[in-house]
RNA sequence: UGGGGUAUGGUGCAACGGCAGCACGCCUGACUCUGGAUCAGGUAAUCUAGGUUCAAAUCCUGGUACCCCAGCCA
């Protein structure tokens, strides 16, 4: 029996670890999450810094941050910044902060050596040549004709090539495998190219810049990486990865194992499409409130807890898969209902005067600010003759099963009266403009003195304090479950979701949500969880909305 | 048509030769001053064909489907 009850239940990379915990193959445990910076974190990239920081921390070991900074043309401090913003906001704690760029030196000197062990040579061929000789899936490629170079030679020419003797795409370093390996990336792959940018942390230091393959293995070895853990198209690189460890003197053996990678339903995750959406203007910036970034969902709204939760919940494995937004949303739900506090928010007001109340009579009424959590206490609420209802809580044909205001019905206003519609006021066009009702003034508190049961209960608005604001309301970017399943000649464009985003320029809220502040969390009641954007004033109040409450109603609707 | 992977309810993950389980979703019902929350219940799965075994999701053999690989990207 490899496993006692004990050790049972653990995902595949637990499993790995543990094993080589108990057999010694490791006194500890060294991870390392390695994004390159030329974009933004998204909601993929959490769950590798949760399993990558999460295993560290779960075993007792460490986790670096370290840029994968080996392409100058495409990076950018910009992004260097927000990913270690984003990953602090998740809650993590890297032990190192480390660049590639800062092995740049060893690199070199692992790639001279390489060349003295006849092990790597200089490729005069253009890219075109290379590709072309490469073979195909089931052709096996062709040896170059530079492959038989003395390493005196190659040494002299990738010397020159670093000194800057040589334009970009005119020479290269390859390592010398197997032309006719089965496995593609064995087919003598390049291992330094020509590239005459300036790096945003060498400046012009280099003129020759390292390929992902060869250096993303010694960067590994430097930092003691022991397992060092990336997705599945990588799996057909680990041949390489160890290839290129075995053939220098490393400080440190380090392995590779993959894992599948998120996908999302109604969600893109390709950072080049991402950023598309940002520079074509389809969203606002990076951190649209609907964009799968993490300072997109930042800025929705949402919290680390309840991403760090949803990337415990949707496990780790090596099949590819599709997790639910829902499953993210009940994660998030699950947290803010517990700590977020209540405010009533009518989204779009219906007039509704209220005919026996006492004439310039105002009353002030207890309301929770969270149920759930009975620290939370209460705040005051004051009401008048004059309030505002949602337009959808009226309905002056109720269907079936309708329990809201209706003429004749009766509801109650939480945390104050019960009220009876009596009179429906329209315009010219025939649309309802206001509602008149009577008011059990003997219901105070919310409760009848005759101890008749009313079944439904509405938010409200007081129109002598209620603030204007503005809501955001969000929703899915796209329209497709799943975006691999676009059809044929169609583009994620054309999968666009019209109403993502729904402004409401006059909501009316309480005077409480009206003094948040950029950040804060609510829950608007009977609608669903909103946050003050950063942009948000005590004058001009903004919300958006970060997750609605589950509606059964509205699904019976539907 | 080469190589590398993966197949368990609608979705995600367990079960490591011994009663297929958990979560989300969905559907009932109870309760409720949020049609929320909560509570109780229900629905629903081992890709396929053989074989080994008292016993197979698990082991063996043969199929099938899907994903990844032909960047001087990572």
């Amino acid at each position: 029996m490899a496993f006692d009850e004990g050790s049972r239940n653990l995902n595949f990379l637990e499993e790995i670890i543990t094993k080589d915990l108990e057999n010694g193959v490791t006194e500890s445990v060294v991870t390392r999450f390695p994004p390159e910076p030329n974009g933004y974190l998204h909601i993929g990239h959490a769950k590798s810094i949760c399993l990558n920081f999460g295993l560290a921390k779960q075993f007792g070991g460490k986790c670096n941050l370290r840029f994968d900074d080996t392409n100058p043309a495409k990076e950018e401090t910009e992004y260097v910044e927000s990913i270690m913003n984003d990953v602090k906001w998740l809650g993590f704690e890297w032990a190192n902060l480390c660049y590639a760029s800062d092995y740049f030196d060893q690199l070199y000197q692992w790639a001279l050596d390489l060349i003295n062990a006849g092990k790597a040579y200089v490729d005069d061929q253009s890219a075109e040549e290379i590709r072309q000789k490469r073979g195909t899936l089931t052709k096996p490629g062709e040896d170059s004709p530079y492959r038989k170079r003395s390493a005196e030679e190659n040494l002299d020419l990738f010397k020159r090539m670093t000194a800057g003797e040589f334009e970009e795409g005119t020479r290269v370093l390859r390592a010398k495998i197997d032309m006719s390996s089965n496995n593609l990336n064995m087919r003598d792959p390049v291992i330094y190219r020509i590239l005459k940018r300036s790096h945003h942390r060498t400046g012009d230091k280099w003129c020759v810049y390292p390929m992902y393959d060869f250096a993303h293995g010694y960067e590994d070895a430097i930092e003691g990486v022991t397992h060092s853990i990336c997705t599945l198209e990588f799996q057909d690189h680990r041949p390489l990865y160890d290839w290129f460890i075995e053939n220098v003197d490393v400080p440190h053996v380090p392995h590779q194992y993959e894992f599948a990678r998120l996908n999302l339903t109604y969600t893109l995750m390709s950072k080049r499409k991402l950023l598309e959406l940002v520079t074509t203007g389809i969203v606002s910036g990076w951190d649209d409130p609907r964009m799968p970034t993490i300072c997109g969902f930042r800025r929705r709204g949402y919290t680390p807890e309840s991403i760090r939760r949803f990337c415990k919940e949707i496990g780790v494995a090596k099949a590819d898969s599709m997790a639910e937004v829902e499953l993210l949303q009940y994660c998030l739900r699950e947290q803010l209902n517990r700590t977020a506090q209540r405010g009533m928010a009518v989204l779009r007001p219906l007039k509704v005067v209220l005919e026996n109340w006492p004439e310039g009579f105002v009353d002030e009424l207890d309301a929770e600010n969270n149920p759930e959590d009975e620290n939370s206490g209460s705040r005051k609420v004051r009401i008048g003759k004059e309030i505002y209802i949602e337009r959808e809580d009226f309905m002056e044909e109720p269907l079936k099963g309708f329990f809201r205001l209706a003429p004749g019905m009766e509801v109650r206003l939480k945390y104050a009266y019960i009220i009876k519609c009596k009179e429906v006021i329209k315009n010219e066009s025939g649309e309802v403009t206001e509602l008149r009702c009577t008011v059990d003034m003997d219901s105070r508190g919310g409760d009848a003195p005759d101890g008749r049961k009313i079944k439904g209960t509405l938010h409200w608005a007081w129109a002598g304090e209620a603030v204007k604001a503005k809501v955001n309301l969000y929703g899915h970017l796209f329209t497709l479950k799943n975006m691999s399943d676009m059809e044929e000649g169609k583009d994620y464009k054309d999968y666009l979701d019209p109403n993502s985003l729904v402004v409401i320029e006059d909501a009316l809220v309480e005077p409480v949500l009206a003094d948040a502040k950029p950040m804060d969390k609510f829950q608007f009641m009977r609608h669903g969880y909103f946050c003050a954007d950063h942009d948000s004033t005590p004058e001009k109040p903004v919300f958006n909305l970060t997750v609605s409450l589950k509606d059964s109603w509205g699904k019976q609707m539907r």
